[in-house]
Order: structure tokens, then C-alpha cells, then sequence
DNA sequence: TTATCAAAAATAATCGATTTTTTAACTCAT
DNA sequence: ATGAGTTAAAAAATCGATTATTTTTGATAA
């Protein structure tokens, strides 16, 4: 298996797109600020076209916004966009749980089981970076994996990538934190059992108590 | 309101990614062709730059493939993709339809009326040019609109534009078609009514006939 | 002081040429 | 003949520089 697994548009060449994205989703960029392209040669040590043919997959993605003549833009923080975000997240995730349950195989549990146990060693550093970042995105890809919609799986990924810029800029809420690192193990254990319905149940309070740190950040900021 | 509507990426300055959005989405590339950039280039009459930025943010829509360092290719047509789309489409679009029955105020009951009346008048010329088109994603388009999901209406529209590369290719069978356009009043007066269990039993039939469509030409092929 | 306009600076977008990589053609040995 | 290895041709990707557009600055007048 890559070690990157198969993203929808990362079967590109230059690796600019991935770091960027990752940057992007991590916050690193101030929600609204336009880029400045000569900055981001530089800083990324990339050629312009190269750069610019990234944004313009970035912004086909809805990581940036294109303007006209303007450039590119990191998309605004909205309450309104992080409720869109959520609802939908519990739909289409819940849908493709359901599916990958009838249907994933006893590989599948194999690999449930692995990357829950990966997630479990990076859960115990409390300070959760780059690396339990990746983790946790891996896991929900594999619970979902097996559910037979390309497509699915491509949309779930992009709400994925859209809630995290909410999620990371979220405050810490160690109790919160604690039972959401606990539902993974717990979602695990109702997929090996194939009870999709309480599966479904748990993934929409997980998505919910997610929710709840994301929105937190506005509470706080309004 | 803007004649082409807002695009997710449409926002960009060259036309060129419409036009080739356009025909990628009408058939003009036969599926699984590589793309000849320099005969594009000619083609369109556009320099380098704004043709690979148009295909890069093609590629991360998904109406291309990018290979490593061997350019764009036109995805294949298969029917398993087929069968996900529909199946997908038949959700999310029903669902956007049952918010928008809820959601949907005056403006939109005038708006949807008038987008069926300029169907139909297209519908009474039997050759179904992109005119057609135009107006038929249009009336799809306004049809959920006010569904309140700025991502859901992302979502659908990418799909409508992968499944019509199918259906664009289907045979005539008239008989079909013409209950497909009868079936577009059918929804008006259902979402007018604002009898969202109907109306979405009336969509899944709707794609599901226009599946029928799309599907012809694979067993034709076959 | 504020507003309007013009000039200058900064930035985005595009172009033409170069470099890199892939694909095709060819040679030679088995 | 077939296949491996080499060279030549084609194509993709990148670079550096130019052009077009926007933004900022500063001057002038109301």
C-alpha cells in the first residue's frame, strides 16, 4: 500500500500540492489572508508555475479561492459553513459506514484494527501533531474504505480536509479530546460486530462532539 | 444573476476551463485519450499557462486524470463508475430536493417555473444541442437551490457533470426521453405542492430513467 | 480636510525558451 | 524473429523574462 495511500488529485508530480494542502488544513495560513505568491516561491522553494499549478488544484479542491485578477485567498471561517461542513460530514460519512460494513472483508478488519492501534500509540502524547494528525485522518479512511463509492469516499475526504481547518483551530477541552480518542476504539468495536445502525449512531456523535470543539473556537472569538 | 451562474471554480479569469469543461462534459475527447497539449493549445488559441492551470483545476474536479510526468488523460467510461455516480446522485440530490421543498420561498417557486417553461420550449426541437443542455443542468440546478447546503450544491453538480459524460453518449430512444422531460413539470408541481416524499420519488425514478440512457451504450458496446 | 486624478510601485498573469523526462526508433546480439 | 540496450525524437514540465492589471502613493483642487 502507498505509504501516502491514493489521493484524488495527488497522483500529480511536484509534492507542493500536498504540502500546501497540508499547511492549508493546518491553520498555517490566516483564514482570509491572500497568499502572496512571490513569498510562497520563496518560502517553499518551488518555480512559479509549478506553485501556481498547485493553487489553482487548491482552489478547484476549495482550499483557496481564486479571484479574477487578485490572486488567491484562504477561505474565511464561517459558523454557517462549519454547520454546513458537519451536517453534511454525518450524512455522507454515516452513508459510507453503513456500506463499508455490509461490505468490507476480513482484511478490512485487519486494517481497522491496525490503524486503530496506530492511532491508540499517538493518542497517549498529549500534544497531538503532524503525525496523530495523519493517523486519525488514516483510521477514519479506513473505517469508510471498503463502502464501494469512489466517489463517496473523494467527497467524504474533501469535507474531511474542510472541517479540520475548524476542528485544529479549536481549544484543547481535554475531556472532550479523551472521549473522542475512546470512540475510535469504540467504533471499531461495532464494526468488527457488523451493527451498522449503532455504528452510524456513534459516528454521528463523534462528528457532533467534534463539532462542538470546532464551534468552540466561535464562542470564544464572538 | 450571472448568465453562467456561479461556478465553484468558474470564478478563475480565462474562459478556458468553461470551454473545456464543456467539452470534456459533451463528449468532445473520447474517454481514456491523452490529451495533446499543443494541440489544445492550437486549438483553443491559448498560451501555455492558462491551458495547464485550466487542465490542473480540471484534474482535481475530476473530468481529467494527471499521470506523473506524462500529462492529462480523459478518464475511462466504465460501468461500475456509472452505477456509483447514479446511485450517489439519486442521494444527494434527493436530499438537496427535500431541503429545498422545506427551505424554498416565492422567488424560488417563480424562478423554477420559469426555468421549466424555457426547457420546455428547448424540449419541442428534437436535436438537443447544447442549448438543451444548458437549460436542463439549469432547471436541475435551480431545483435545489435553496436547499441551504453550499457544499451539497457542490457536490451535485460535479456528479451531474460526470454523469451526463454518460448519458451525453446514450442512444436516442425517444420514447424515454420524452417521459424524462415530462418528468421535469412533474417536479415542478410536486415541489410547488411542497409534497417532499413524492417529489423525491419522482427524482429517483428520474435518474434512474436517465441511467437507463447512459447504461444503453455499455450494453450496446458490450 | 477630503476627494479626485495621475503616476509609480507592486503584483498577477502570460509568454517564449530551456530543461527534463518519456516514448519511439534503431541497432545488435542471441 | 525476439529482446536488450542505445540513440533520436517527441512531449511534458519548468524556468526567466515580459506584459497586463491592480494597488498604492502623492499631487492638486475643491
Amino acid at each position: 500500500m502507498n505509504k501516502h495511500s491514493q489521493l484524488p488529485a495527488g497522483t500529480t508530480s511536484s509534492p507542493i500540492y500536498d504540502v500546501l494542502r497540508k499547511d492549508l488544513v493546518g491553520g498555517r495560513f490566516a483564514a482570509g489572508e491572500k497568499l502572496a505568491i512571490n513569498a510562497l516561491k520563496e518560502h517553499y522553494q518551488v518555480g512559479l508555475s509549478p506553485l501556481r499549478e498547485a493553487l489553482n488544484k487548491l482552489a478547484a479542491y476549495g482550499l483557496l479561492i481564486q479571484e479574477n485578477q487578485r490572486g488567491f485567498r484562504v477561505p474565511k471561517l464561517t459558523r454557517d459553513e462549519l454547520d454546513d461542513i458537519a451536517r453534511l460530514r454525518t450524512e455522507l460519512e454515516g452513508m459510507a459506514l453503513e456500506r463499508a460494513i455490509t461490505h468490507g472483508d476480513a482484511l478490512w478488519e485487519a486494517e481497522l484494527l491496525a490503524a486503530a492501534h496506530r492511532l491508540k500509540r499517538a493518542d497517549v502524547s498529549l500534544d497531538k501533531g503532524e503525525e496523530w494528525e495523519r493517523l486519525h485522518t488514516q483510521f477514519h479512511r479506513t473505517l469508510v474504505a471498503p463502502c464501494g463509492s469512489v466517489w463517496l469516499l473523494r467527497f467524504i475526504e474533501q469535507l474531511h480536509d474542510q472541517f479540520d481547518r475548524y476542528r485544529r483551530l479549536g481549544p484543547k477541552m481535554p475531556i472532550i479530546r479523551q472521549e473522542l480518542d475512546d470512540q475510535h476504539h469504540e467504533l471499531v468495536d461495532l464494526a468488527l460486530s457488523r451493527d451498522a445502525n449503532a455504528a452510524r449512531a456513534l459516528m454521528d456523535d463523534h462528528i457532533h462532539k467534534s463539532y462542538e470543539v470546532a464551534l468552540a473556537r466561535f464562542q470564544a472569538h464572538a
